[in-house]
RNA sequence: GCCGAGAUGACCGAGCGGCUAGGUGAGUGGCUGCAGACCACUAUACUUGGGUUCAAAUCCCAAUCUCGGCUCCA
């Protein structure tokens, strides 16, 4: 039974969709006035899996992304930049997509641009007017609050005393009331029934959201900070245009990314795309960086935890190198603890599920995998353990990748030309270590070293 | 000021009433011409002070410290 801990009612509830085995899931997604930075990396590869593991349990699951490319950070680059507004934003989503596909997050169904959903913007906007739920005024359209007992109910927040650090305006009827549509003639705009202009933050995502998945869906996330004022925002304004409750069954929110404790900020100068990261780690070590650490907790960012998540990883890696080896070599095909093996990894099988229903408790899960890996390690180094056992295992390990994001049977890449250059090296070396030449072997091996490949004999 | 999260061995990080989490690093042994890699094994914990309980890292009370949110933010 998959549990999901619920930001509304901040407990584990048993997640059941609203139809039977459809996954109605919306995530926030960026808005794309600069590279991307490894918080919001932790926030998508966190999602990616979540998506992935209820893909596994059945469920038909339909992901949906919004874009923001339209907003005062895009128009102030733009502007700093002299370029247009709608390049820069295109430019960095195209940017966003490239940093996702790198890091294996593949499971969104559809991108939905904000630009692109004014109609069901100013849509959802009439319909608040018309049920005095919003107000015109001649600085644009705003929700009243005042009209919505509701809001505050997700960060759990008391309304009053809010409103000292809000946006003054004068023209707003109560300082907590937002924009839906801000009346500006700067470029972009739209035309509107209230004057040219541009949407307000919130109201894309409910439009959007209205549009691909109705008034009510099963599972929206996020990262922790878009609680509030946003996702506030959200249900403020989608269940008042529907008059309907709730518009979203299970509120998911991921844990900040820290760097030596502190939020990653630009003024603080913490500031680490995924570009730069990616430079100097795999995508899936910083994968498994990610998953060693349950999606709700703060993580703390720093160059020896992925150096420590790829020598982990390296583990996994090793296993399966192995059994490769041993499925070419005279081992048995099966023997008497094929049953013991069997059990072994039905148990293993069985408690990594466990761990991912639990809300999705990866670091547990991956666990589950170490276990397993000194489990079979030791029947490996006994030689007790027969060819179909080992298949198996690696199956196993394959299946668990999957659910993770990992492809644990790819082996890292190298050209063709260097493979067979290397070749000719070890095979030189290896006639060189038949006449027991040690010190041309070893220095064939340490000139390689110097060059970055690593010679290791068995 | 108001909300919230957390303090676990050298480091990362689960657990959240009884059962060795796991990983990295370290030590010992195995393998090896050597080195590395690999494998096995071992050691080292629950911020402090009270309390509840047969039993507490886990529950309660208090204290200390750290971080975050309340304004744009994944």
């Amino acid at each position: 039974m998959l549990k999901i801990f619920n930001t509304m009612t901040q407990k584990k509830e048993e997640f059941k969709p609203m139809h039977e085995n459809r996954v109605k899931l919306f995530v926030c997604g960026p808005t794309v006035y600069d590279n991307s930075h490894v918080g919001h990396a932790r926030t998508y590869i966190s999602f990616d899996v979540i998506a992935r593991y209820l893909k596994y349990n059945g469920f038909s699951v339909f992901y949906l992304q919004n874009i923001t490319d339209v907003d005062d950070k895009i128009i102030k680059r733009a502007l700093e930049l002299n370029i247009d507004p709608v390049k820069l934003a295109r430019k960095f989503e195209k940017k966003y997509m490239e940093d996702m596909k790198l890091l294996g997050v593949e499971n969104v169904n559809l991108y939905a641009r904000a630009t692109e959903h004014v109609p069901e913007i100013i849509q959802q906007i009439n319909t608040l007017i018309d049920k005095s739920f919003a107000y015109v005024t001649d600085s644009g359209v705003y929700f009243d609050i005042s009209k919505f007992p509701d809001f505050g109910k997700l960060s759990r927040r008391n309304i009053e005393e809010l409103t000292v650090h809000r946006i003054f305006n004068d023209s707003k009827r109560n300082p907590g009331d937002f924009a839906l549509w801000k009346i500006k003639n700067d470029e972009p705009f739209w035309n509107s029934p209230w004057g040219v202009g541009r949407p307000g933050w919130h109201i894309e995502d409910t439009a959007i959201t209205e549009e691909y998945l109705g008034y009510k869906y099963d599972i929206h996330g996020g990262g922790l900070d878009l609680i509030f004022p946003h996702h506030e925002a959200e249900i403020a304004q989608m269940e008042s245009a529907s008059g309907d409750k709730p518009m979203v069954r299970y509120w998911m929110h991921t844990g900040f990314l820290n760097v030596s404790g502190e939020k990653m900020s630009k003024s603080l100068g913490n500031f680490i795309t995924i570009r730069e990261i990616l430079l100097d780690y795999a995508p899936e070590v910083f994968r498994f960086f990610v998953l060693s650490t349950h999606y709700r907790s703060p993580i703390d960012f720093s160059e020896s935890a992925l150096q420590q998540s790829g020598n982990s990883l390296n583990r996994i890696y090793k296993l399966i190198e192995t059994i490769d080896e041993l499925r070419d070599s005279n081992i048995s095909e099966s023997n008497e603890n094929d049953i013991k093996y069997t059990n072994l990894l039905l148990n293993a099988k069985h408690d990594f599920l466990d761990n991912m229903n639990n809300d999705f408790n990866t670091p547990n899960a991956l666990s589950v995998i170490f276990n397993l890996i000194r489990d079979v390690n030791r029947g490996v180094d006994d030689g007790n353990i027969s060819k179909n056992s080992l298949i198996y295992v690696k199956n196993l390990l394959i299946e668990f990748g999957e659910i993770l994001g990992f492809e644990f049977y790819i082996k890292p890449c190298v050209d063709d030309k260097t493979e067979d250059l290397v070749e000719v090296m070890v095979d030189v070396r290896e006639k060189l270590r038949e006449r027991k030449d040690w010190e041309l072997s070893d220095l064939i091996r340490s000139r390689l070293r110097e060059i970055d490949i690593i010679l290791e004999d068995k």
